[in-house]
Formats: C-alpha cells, sequence, structure tokens
DNA sequence: GCGGACTGCTTACCT
DNA sequence: ACAGGTAAGCAGTCCGCG
C-alpha cells in the first residue's frame, strides 16, 4: 500500500501551526477561540496544497455585548467594581422602533466575562450576549465560511474568484440581466442582496483532501463500550483517504483466532495498542479533514481516553504525551447524558461527524429527499451507496483477525464514500450551506436549520448595525390572528381542498413556485415589518394582511424579506434553469444544482423557523400572517378556477389539481395570479388520470409517460408489512397501464385476482415472517412510553375494578415488543425500527425473530389488506365488502365467490 | 355490566 | 428540536341503556 507523502514527515507532529501566508488565496474553513491566547484563531484551506493554514487576529478584536442607556447606571456600577469591563456608547438601529439609538457596548477581555459563571449577563440585562464569540468575531470582520481569502500583511482581504475567472456563457449572462431588471430589482437594495448571494454562491468549491476513520473495540456482548470507561482494547483502526491511503491497523491478540486465510493488503499488524494508536495519530496529523460516523460520541473520545491509559502499553505503562494528540476532547463532553454531546475537534483540522450530519431533518428530507429513515451507517449507506455493511454472526471480538480487518475497512470505506459519492455532493452542500448561513461546516453539520437561519440573519443585523432583538421584545409583536385546527398548535396552517372521489382523466397539477418565500418576498414580511411602528402603515388598508389583525411596513424593506426573496428569486429564475443547462459543463453545472438544493433548504425552513419558539428570532405574526396569506392566495385562485368554468378537484397548501382544463385556460390563470398576487403559479405535473378516495392528502396519479405517482396511502408506508406493500405495487404496475376508462375493467379483474393470490398465500403460509412484519420506529427510549396511562390506571384500580400493576397496556405495540426484546438480552434505541408481527398471543405482538408460523393472527393480517386495498379499491369502485355484500368471513375465498 | 362513541397517544405521511 | 394538516391503529375512558 502507498505510504500518504505526508506521513514521511515526523518532525510536523509538535509544529502543526502553519501560518498563512501572504498572497496566496485560500479557503476560510473555521474559527475557533483559542483560551489560551484569548484570541480568535482562523483555519484556511490552501486548494492547491491542500493544506491548512492558520491565522491568529491581529485586529485586536474583543468580546463584548450591548445594554441599553436605561441600565446605563447599573452599567457603570459594575464597571467601577470589575475594572476589566469598558464602555462605549455608540449608535445603533432599533429594527422594532424603527430608529437609531445609542447602545453602551460593554467590552471584555474574555468571553466569559459575558457568557461564563458570575459574567455579565447574569448581573444586567444585556443584549447579543448568547453568541458564540468566535461567531461574533466571524459576522464583525465579515469572514464567511466558504470564501476565499487572501493574507496582505495583518490584513485578511476578501478575495473571490472573479466572475472572468468562472466561465460565463450566455445564458448566464440573459438570466443574470433578467434577475436585475425585474421588477423588484429596481429596488437598489434587492439588487445589491441578489448580486451579493450571487457572487458568493458562484465561487468554486474545492475538493478537500480528507480521511475517514472507524474503530472497533473488544466489546463483551450487549454492552456497548463507553469512552468514558475506557476500559476495552482497540482491536482494529480503519482509514481510508482520497489520494489513495487505505490501511487498517489492527491489534496483534493470541486469542484472535487465525483461521490461516491471508490478511488483506491494507491490514498492518501492531504490538500493542500504544503502537495502533500512535499511527494512527501520525495519519490523522498529516491530512486536514476527518470524516467519521459518530466520532463526537465514540470513537474519537474512545481514542483520546484510551491513549491516556497505561494498559496500552503492557510493558512500561506509559501513556502518549498530549501533545501527540491530534484530537481536542471537551472534558465535559461525555459527563451529559443524552443526545446533545460536545464535538470532538481536530488542533490542526476540521473534524465532521456524519452521523449528526445525516441525522439533520433538513438533511435527510431536502437534501436527500427521504431516502434514508434510519441513522444508522448500514441503513445511510445502502440507502445512499446501495452497499452495506459486512455482516456476521455472534460477538466482534470473536471476529478472526482478518475478518475484522476486512470488517473494519469496509466500515470506513462506507464512512468515506457517504462524503465522495456524487462528485462529492455531500461536502459541496455543506460548504454551500456554510456560505448562506455564515457558519463553519464543522460547526453547521451539527446543529439544526434553526441555527443555519440564525447564522444569516445575526450576520446582517451586524452588517447594518442592528441590535439583535431579545426573544421577549418579539413576543410584543402580537398574538396569533389565527386559531389551529389541530389543538395545541399555535396558529393555523395551509388549506387542504376536499377531494372529488373519484377517476379523473387528463388532470393538471399546478403549483406556487416556493409558496411562502414568495409570500415573505412580496408583503415584506420580517419581524421588524409585520406590525410596524409607521402609524401610516397601520391606516393603510393596503397594508392590511387579509384575514388577520396584522399590517406590514411600507416604508422600509425588512431583513428577512429581502434576503429570502433575493434568494428565492436566484434559486428559481437562476441556479434551477442553469442545473438544468446542457451547454455548461457538467462540472459547473453540477456546482449550481448543489447550490440550487442549498437553497432550497434555506428557502424551506424560513418560514417554519418564523413559527418555531427555539429560533431566536421567534416572531409568531410573521408565520402565521405568511400561512393566512398562502391560504388567501389558494382560496383566490380556486375561485378564480370557478369562474373561469375549471373544475378544481383537489388541492393541498400551494397546489392545484384541474380537471381537464382547456387549452390556454392555465396560462390564463398562472397571469392572474402573478398580476393580482405577485406569485409564479405553474404547470408542475399532467397525470393521464388521478384517482381520489374520500381522504385527503391521499391519492394515486398515472403521469402521461404511464409513471405512477402514490401519495398518502397505506401501501405505501413504510410500516406496513412487506407482503402488503409488494401487492400494492403490484397493482400499481397495473394501474400504470390503464390508458382510458374501458381498460379499467380488465385491470379491476387483475389487480382482484392479485388481492386473492396474496391472501390465499398468506393463509397457507407461504410468506416468510419477515414479510408479515410490520416495522415502526421508536422515538423515544422504551422507559419513556405509557407512564401517564399507567397513573389514570392505578387511579381505577382504587375502587376494586381492575388491576394493572403490572400492565403492559397503554403501551403501543411496536414497544411492547421492543421490550420483549429487551427480555432476550437486546438493546433497543430511540430511533431504532422494530419489526413485529401479529400474534395470537396474550401480548397480541411478538418481534419477528421470536416468532412461529403457528402463533400468527391471520385475521390481523387480512383486516390489514382490508384497509390497505380499501383506499384503492373505493375510489375504483371495487371495494371488496361491497362485492361479497355480507361480512367477511376468516377466508378471502369466499369473500371472492362473486367471481 | 355491556358496547359503541370518543379521546389521547403514537407513527407516518403531505405541503 | 423549522411549521401545520391528515390518516390510521391501538388503548383506555366515558356514557347511555336498561
Amino acid at each position: 500500500m502507498d505510504q500518504s507523502p505526508l506521513l514521511q514527515n515526523d518532525k510536523q507532529n509538535l509544529s502543526y501551526w502553519k501560518e498563512l501566508p501572504e498572497n496566496i488565496r485560500v479557503m476560510l474553513i473555521s474559527a475557533i477561540y483559542s483560551g489560551e491566547n484569548q484570541k480568535v484563531q482562523l483555519k484556511f484551506y490552501d486548494p492547491t496544497l491542500h493544506v491548512i493554514y492558520f491565522w491568529q487576529d491581529k485586529t485586536d478584536h474583543k468580546p463584548y455585548c450591548y445594554t441599553k442607556l436605561e441600565n446605563k447606571a447599573r452599567a457603570e456600577e459594575i464597571a467601577a467594581v470589575e475594572k476589566k469591563f469598558q464602555l462605549k456608547i455608540i449608535p445603533k438601529l432599533d429594527l422594532m422602533l424603527d430608529k437609531e439609538i445609542q447602545a453602551i457596548k460593554i467590552i471584555a477581555p474574555d468571553p466569559l466575562s459575558i457568557g461564563g459563571k458570575g459574567g455579565i449577563r447574569e448581573k444586567l440585562n444585556v443584549w447579543e450576549a448568547n453568541i458564540k464569540y468566535h461567531e461574533n468575531y466571524l459576522y464583525d470582520t465579515r469572514l464567511i465560511p466558504g470564501s476565499y481569502y487572501t493574507r496582505k500583511g495583518d490584513l485578511i482581504i476578501a478575495d473571490p474568484y472573479k466572475m472572468s475567472e468562472i466561465v460565463h456563457n450566455a445564458l448566464k449572462n440573459f438570466l443574470w440581466d433578467k434577475i436585475l431588471e425585474s421588477k423588484e430589482a429596481r429596488n437598489d437594495k434587492y439588487r445589491e442582496y441578489v448580486r451579493e448571494w450571487a457572487d458568493l454562491l458562484n465561487q468554486p468549491i474545492p475538493e478537500m483532501k480528507r480521511i475517514a476513520l472507524d474503530i472497533e473495540v473488544d466489546s463483551e456482548e450487549g454492552r456497548m463500550p463507553v469512552p468514558r470507561e475506557h476500559d476495552r482494547k482497540i482491536t482494529a483502526i480503519g482509514i481510508v483517504s482520497n489520494d489513495g491511503f487505505r490501511k487498517v491497523f489492527l491489534l496483534d491478540q493470541n486469542k484472535n483466532p487465525n483461521d490461516g486465510t491471508q490478511l488483506i493488503p491494507e491490514a498492518e499488524m501492531c504490538k500493542t495498542e500504544k503502537e495502533l494508536l500512535e499511527k494512527t495519530f501520525k495519519v490523522i496529523w498529516s491530512y486536514s479533514v476527518l470524516v467519521t460516523f459518530n466520532g463526537d460520541d465514540f470513537d474519537l473520545p474512545y481514542l483520546y481516553e484510551r491513549s491516556q491509559d497505561p494498559e496500552i502499553d503492557p510493558v512500561n505503562h506509559s501513556i502518549i504525551p498530549k501533545e501527540e494528540i491530534p484530537i481536542v476532547v471537551k472534558r465535559d463532553s461525555f459527563v451529559k447524558k443524552g443526545i446533545q454531546t460536545e464535538p470532538v475537534q481536530l488542533k490542526h483540522g476540521v473534524h465532521i461527524d456524519l452521523f449528526r450530519t445525516f441525522q439533520n431533518r433538513s438533511i435527510q428530507l431536502y437534501a436527500f429527499s427521504h431516502k434514508y429513515s434510519e441513522f444508522r451507517l448500514n441503513a445511510i449507506s445502502e440507502a445512499l451507496l446501495n452497499d452495506t455493511k459486512i455482516e456476521f454472526d455472534g460477538n466482534i471480538s470473536d471476529l478472526p483477525i482478518q475478518k475484522l480487518a476486512q470488517y473494519c475497512l469496509k466500515d470506513t470505506d462506507l464512512t468515506f464514500r457517504l462524503t465522495s459519492f456524487n462528485d462529492n455532493l455531500l461536502l459541496k452542500l455543506l460548504f454551500a450551506i456554510a456560505r448562506i448561513s455564515r457558519l463553519s461546516v464543522e460547526d453547521l453539520s451539527r446543529v439544526g436549520v434553526n441555527q443555519w437561519i440564525r447564522g444569516m440573519l445575526f450576520y446582517e443585523h451586524r452588517k447594518i448595525n442592528a441590535l439583535i432583538p431579545h426573544s421577549e421584545e418579539l413576543r410584543f409583536k402580537g398574538q396569533a390572528s389565527s386559531s389551529a385546527i389541530i389543538k395545541e398548535k399555535k396558529y393555523r396552517g395551509g388549506l387542504v381542498v376536499e377531494p372529488t372521489p373519484g377517476i379523473h382523466f387528463n388532470v393538471s397539477v399546478l403549483d406556487f413556485a416556493s409558496l411562502y418565500p414568495s409570500i415573505i418576498k412580496v408583503h415584506n414580511l420580517s419581524y421588524e415589518t409585520v406590525n410596524c411602528p409607521h402609524d401610516s402603515c397601520r391606516q393603510d388598508p393596503n397594508q392590511k394582511i387579509p384575514d388577520t389583525d396584522y399590517w406590514t411596513c411600507n416604508q422600509k424593506k425588512g431583513i428577512t424579506s429581502l434576503l429570502i426573496g433575493s434568494l428565492r428569486d436566484l434559486r428559481v429564475n437562476y441556479y434551477k434553469q442553469l442545473s438544468k443547462d446542457k451547454t455548461i459543463s457538467p462540472e459547473e453545472r453540477q456546482l449550481y444544482t448543489v447550490v440550487s438544493q442549498a437553497i432550497k433548504v434555506i428557502l424551506n425552513a424560513s418560514y417554519g423557523v418564523m413559527g418555531a419558539e427555539i429560533f431566536p428570532l421567534y416572531c409568531l405574526p410573521v408565520a402565521d400572517a405568511t400561512a393566512a396569506i398562502g391560504r388567501n392566495i389558494i382560496t383566490k385562485t380556486i375561485q378564480k378556477c370557478k369562474e373561469s368554468g375549471i373544475e378544481v378537484v383537489y388541492g393541498d397548501t400551494d397546489s392545484l389539481f384541474l380537471r381537464n382544463p382547456s387549452e390556454g385556460k392555465v396560462e390564463e390563470i398562472s397571469k392572474w395570479a402573478k398580476a393580482n398576487e405577485g406569485v409564479d403559479l405553474e404547470l408542475d405535473k399532467e397525470y393521464r388520470y388521478v384517482v381520489f378516495n374520500n381522504l385527503k392528502k391521499n391519492y394515486l396519479g398515472v403521469l402521461k409517460d404511464g409513471t405512477v405517482d402514490v401519495k398518502g396511502l397505506t401501501g405505501k408506508k413504510s410500516h406496513t408489512p412487506n407482503f402488503i406493500r409488494k401487492t400494492f405495487y403490484s397493482t400499481l404496475e397495473i394501474l400504470g397501464k390503464v390508458n382510458t376508462e374501458k381498460d379499467f375493467d380488465t385491470a379491476r379483474e387483475k389487480i382482484k385476482e392479485l388481492i386473492k393470490d396474496s391472501a390465499k398465500k398468506l393463509e397457507t403460509d407461504k410468506y416468510p415472517l419477515e414479510e408479515l412484519s410490520f416495522n415502526v420506529m421508536i422515538n423515544k427510549s422504551p422507559e419513556k412510553y405509557g407512564k401517564k396511562t399507567n397513573e389514570t390506571a392505578r387511579i381505577t384500580s382504587i375502587d376494586g375494578r381492575d388491576s394493572y400493576t403490572n400492565s403492559i397496556k397503554g403501551i403501543p405495540q411496536h414497544i411492547k415488543a421492543a421490550k420483549q426484546f429487551s427480555d432476550n438480552g437486546r438493546e433497543i434505541k430511540a430511533g431504532d425500527i422494530i419489526s413485529y408481527v401479529k400474534t395470537k398471543t396474550a401480548e397480541g405482538v411478538k418481534p419477528v425473530e421470536l416468532a412461529t408460523h403457528k402463533e400468527i393472527d391471520t385475521e390481523k393480517y387480512l383486516e390489514a389488506m382490508e384497509t390497505t386495498f380499501d383506499q384503492l379499491l373505493t375510489a375504483l369502485d371495487v371495494n371488496f365488502k361491497s362485492i361479497i355484500g355480507k361480512p367477511r368471513q376468516s377466508n378471502l375465498d369466499e369473500l371472492f365467490w362473486s367471481n
């Protein structure tokens, strides 16, 4: 195996600090705070040499926060006692009052003086004290992770690739002009925003040199090793890079059986764990990016703790000196129990924990359209790479050493490939998001989408010198103006049109392109513009938001509206077009696809965060108003359709299903929407036919090309037993071939046959048990279920009726199954999918692995089939109850006696 | 004391 | 730890009947 050239250099271990040279263009990747130096340190990536350079702040930037003038006396009092604070009165914009105010800037020598224990945050009502210091630094210096800079002397100067350096073709210019000439673009401010976004997002994203790492630890059955205890040996460490380096370091243990087969060529034996660790650390030092799967919570803290354990050196009992360890583990990182632990950083580079990244809902849903639903390496690899871990029976400690090597290397390889598949899609996406959110990839890959939007908006406040408001101040913006349909929700959401049951031919689906972002743009929605302080706006009937008590500002553009609006237009009118354009090189096209995806993720969440309490700029009226305008627009559009003689058979939030609209009608409606509501109504799909039953969010449609779309039907849901799902999908194939009303007759017969066959196979135990399992995810740890109902049950038992003391009642079926599992020694965690079958036993369920065919409650499965297929067949008018005209019996054959 | 109506809980899905 | 709206299955309670 080749050695990485960088590995040869031994000396660099202790001198990883390479200062950023002058006059080379580098990309900012992250900022960290060094407590030792009381300075921010920046990490830059050199895209040609693939090394990390460091730069420590030389601008004498200091931590600070603000307070308002009314607290002046108290602030001075504190500053008189604690001499470390320095006060300065400076002008700031108060967006909610729409005026300039004088604020007191409280400058401190270190971040802990602001937000630490006994810090000023505890003594005074302060603003902007909840921002991490390194974030503060980036906002103030306008440094954006993912962008390019060059050092000149002590200055870090923005050094973006110029338009002429990036290939620019005619289409790009055309689209560009179109955006800048649009109505909104005549507003100078708007033009400025669009241009800035595009200049930032068009920058190339380099391929970063990196390694993936995975460790295996000798463990007992049923007990996961934990870093805190670090009592088990590390037996294998796999490393895979994109420069050809591939290795698995193995601990030479005599107890490890060797069945005589050869070790894989990547394997390298180590006499002691200490040697194993030293070799690994050396490799980590020589790469700037490290990728792991759950490295924050397991691999890296384990490596660290183990390196400090004298057991790793059985002869001399020596440990590895701290300065040779590339990992920084926060002391309290595993003191806290539960989900949120600290990231594990590299001294010299960047660590990305893919487990945390893939757990992000926005990544899962919008970047990978829910292709994976479990957050395990195996499940994610299977969904995205179509490859899986090596399976084995029994305990990992009992594996022969060559099998262990293969297993470990395979895991490492999968981890690596999750960052490299589709031309490094994931990494590119993360860097594009870094540019928008102003967060480093290290930070953003570990937090939720609300923090991404927070970053974007906080940066903007600093840019325009506006004071970031408190959440309590934002609460004064008002109460909800609507009432939710679901109780326990705060306000009303999207409108769902009652579907017209039956089969409809030639259905056109129109939808509003990014409806909510469009509304935010067109109606100037932002926390400071909804219910703004101007009397003239409040009294202006044109500024009233329909069906609510809110009004919006017509004097100033809101920052959310500007940012979201400009991003929306850039995506819809520019990146989306470019990503489809065949005249551009594939590499360039991919960048536009990635940027378009990144913007989509931000846009999709931008409305939601406004209505989420955890969002620091949470403002209920903004979310409420957005949804209200959405309902108003779709309602008016439906009205308009009716006036034009178009039948609307269904609609949901931002879409309308039109039955056989005549030529030109769609265009007419679309023009009307643009002119009257300022939104883009586009033709999204054309169905050959659509089948509705009486249920909302539940339909089947066949596109002109025969593709079958299914939405919401039980047959599609992931928990439905496989045999039902398969039968269901077979019926879809039949329906995809239906062209005319007449074709339905034969289709119906075929479908009936299919279902009959399936039922027969079920009753004669022809399906393997795995096909019968319901697969349901558990979202909490098993103990947390059924607490409430148990308490109620105990109260009823007082009057002597029933005793539920050891009851498993009140506990959902999948949890009942999970508990049987844990009784058998297998651990069940939140996020696991439980596969269980319905049985005739007392509990009514059993984990598949523990069940036999004899115990299966066939009746329950026939019921499940019935509901699944009824959703389809009622609409096709073949309800199987109606066929037989009498209550269903246990044998499905009888059901179809009419044949 | 019985059984259907209703409620709450949980999950999966739609936009 | 972005929102609300809809469906379905299960467990348990409520409530009217007689």
